[in-house]
DNA sequence: CTTGACATTGACGCGACGTCAAGGTTTCTA
DNA sequence: TAGAAACCTTGACGTCGCGTCAATGTCAAG
C-alpha cells in the first residue's frame, strides 16, 4: 500500500501523513526500491488510531505519547483535560455571544457601535443639553479612549453632578466662551474671567469630588492614562484655552 | 504620545501595534525627528476601534476594511456572520463533546478505547464464539480500518447471519482449519477442500448477501478500501490461505 | 558618565498542515 | 511503444496574530 491509498483510505491527506512522520508521531515505514513508502497493515492501524486522537483535539506531541505509551492509565487524565478545553470554550463562546449582541443594541441605539458607551451616553447627554462645538468633541473624544469602567464611574457624576438640566444655559454659555477664546493671547485677561466663572459654577459636590481620592480601581487607571491624556489635550487646544484649563485646576487644587 | 503609552492605555503590546501598522490596519503615525513614532488622539481613537474589532473575533483583514470603510452598512452582515461563527462553534464543541462521552464508554466497555465500535464489537463476539488464532485477529485488524459507517454496516451482518451461536461448533473448525494450512503447498488437495467446506458452511443469506449490491454509501467505500486492502491482507496470510480466499470468491461469484 | 528605560528594524517561532517546485516512477491510453 | 496522466520523493515557503530575542539608537536621571 502506498501513501496515497494510505491517505485516502484513512480520509487525510498525504502531507498530513508525512508531516506525521517528520514530528515523530508515526514511525517512517519501510521503502520500496524505488524509494516509495510502503505501509502495512499495522502502519494503517496505527494512522487510524493516531487520527482519531488528533480529531478529538489532541496536540501531535500529545498524540506521540498516547500512541507511543498506548497506556490508557494517563487517557483518563486526557480526557479530563479535553473535557475542562471544552468548558472553557464554551464560556469563551458564551463572553463572545454576550459582547456581540452589546453590540447589536449598540448598534441600534447608537450611531457608532464602536465608541464605548459611556462616550455615546456623553455625546448624547451634550447634544440634549444643547452644548455643541469643538470642546464638547474633545470631552467626547477623550471618554472613548478612557477604559469601560474608568468611563462610565466619570460618566456618572457628569450626569449627576454637572451636565444636569438645570445648569443648561450655563453649560452653553461656559463651552461656547471657552471655544470663542481659541485665537485670544494666553495673557489675555479674559482667560482668567473664564476660568473664574467656570470654577464658580461648579456645583459644591463636584468640587468636593475633584479633592477626594478616586475609587481604587478607576485611580490606577487615571495615573496611568492621565500624563500622556494631558500631552494630547494640550495639542488639540490653542494656548489660551490650555492656560485655562491650568487655571481651573490650580483654582481647584488651592481650594 | 509614544508608543509605549498608547499601548498601556489601549492595554496592547507595543509589538501588536507595529504589526498593526505592518499590515496596513492603522497608518503609521508621523514620527519625531529621533524616528520615534507620535500618537495623536485621533490615532489611540483609531487603535482602540480596531482593538474592539479584533476582540469580537475579526481577522486583522477584516478590521481593516472595517475601520477604513467605516459604514456601518456592512457591519451587520459582519455581524451575522460572527454569530454564524459562534453557532458552527457551538455544534462542533457539541460533537465533540459526544465523541469524548462516547470515547469514555468504551475506556469502561472495551479495552482499547482507539479501536472503532464495531472492530472490539467482533473482537468480543469472536471470542464469546470461542474463536481464537491469527486469522481471528486479522478479521478484527481489518474490520478497524474501514471506517465507522461501513464497519457498522458489515459488523451488522456478521452479527446476525454469520456469527450466531446455532454456528459456533463449524465457525471454530473452519477458523482452525484455516489457520492450521499455513505451511501447506497453495496447490495442496487441503485447499479445496476448506474453501468448500467454508461455502457449503456459509448460510443462505449469507450468499445472498454477497451477490448483492451494496448501499449506496457503504459501496463507494469499499470500492476505495478493497483493493489496497487486498494487497495488505495477501501479505499477512499464507500462499496456501490466500488460494482458500480467491477459492471462495470465486465460488460465491459463480454460484 | 553610566545606567536603565524607552525606541527602532529585522528575523525567527508557533501548530498543523497547504501549496508549489523540480524532479523521478508507475500506469493508463492511443 | 510512446507519451500523457497520475503517482511518488524531498525541500521550502505560507498561513495567523502576534511573542520573543537581537543588535542598535535615544533620552532622562543619578
Amino acid at each position: 500500500m502506498r501513501i496515497g491509498q494510505a491517505a485516502e483510505l484513512v480520509g487525510v491527506s498525504t502531507r498530513t501523513i508525512r508531516h506525521y512522520h517528520r514530528v515523530g508521531v508515526l514511525p517512517e515505514p519501510e521503502r520500496d526500491p524505488n524509494g516509495y513508502r510502503r505501509y502495512s497493515l499495522e502502519d494503517v492501524i496505527r494512522l487510524t488510531r493516531a487520527r482519531r486522537l488528533t480529531d478529538l483535539g489532541l496536540s501531535l506531541d500529545v498524540v506521540g505519547e498516547v500512541l507511543a505509551a498506548s497506556g490508557s492509565a494517563d487517557l483518563t487524565e486526557i480526557l479530563d483535560e479535553l473535557d475542562a478545553d471544552l468548558d472553557r470554550q464554551d464560556a469563551a463562546i458564551a463572553r463572545q455571544r454576550a459582547r456581540l449582541t452589546q453590540l447589536r443594541l449598540r448598534l441600534d441605539e447608537q450611531g457608532d457601535p464602536l465608541q464605548s458607551s459611556a462616550a455615546a451616553q456623553l455625546a448624547e447627554l451634550l447634544k440634549d443639553t444643547g452644548v455643541v462645538g469643538p470642546a464638547a468633541d474633545l470631552d467626547v473624544d477623550l471618554m472613548s479612549l478612557l477604559p469601560e469602567e474608568a468611563a462610565a464611574y466619570i460618566f456618572q457624576i457628569d450626569q449627576t453632578r454637572g451636565l444636569t438640566p438645570e445648569r443648561q444655559s450655563h453649560l452653553k454659555d461656559v463651552y461656547r466662551r471657552f471655544d470663542s477664546i481659541a485665537g485670544l493671547d494666553p495673557d489675555d485677561p479674559l482667560v482668567d474671567v473664564l476660568a473664574d466663572d467656570i470654577v464658580a459654577g461648579l456645583p459644591d459636590e463636584l468640587k468636593q469630588e475633584a479633592s477626594r481620592p478616586l475609587p481604587a480601581g478607576v485611580d490606577e487607571l487615571w495615573q496611568m492614562s492621565a500624563p500622556p491624556l494631558g500631552e494630547m489635550i494640550t495639542e488639540h487646544l490653542a494656548p489660551a484655552q490650555v492656560a485655562v484649563v491650568t487655571a481651573i485646576m490650580s483654582r481647584l487644587v488651592s481650594s
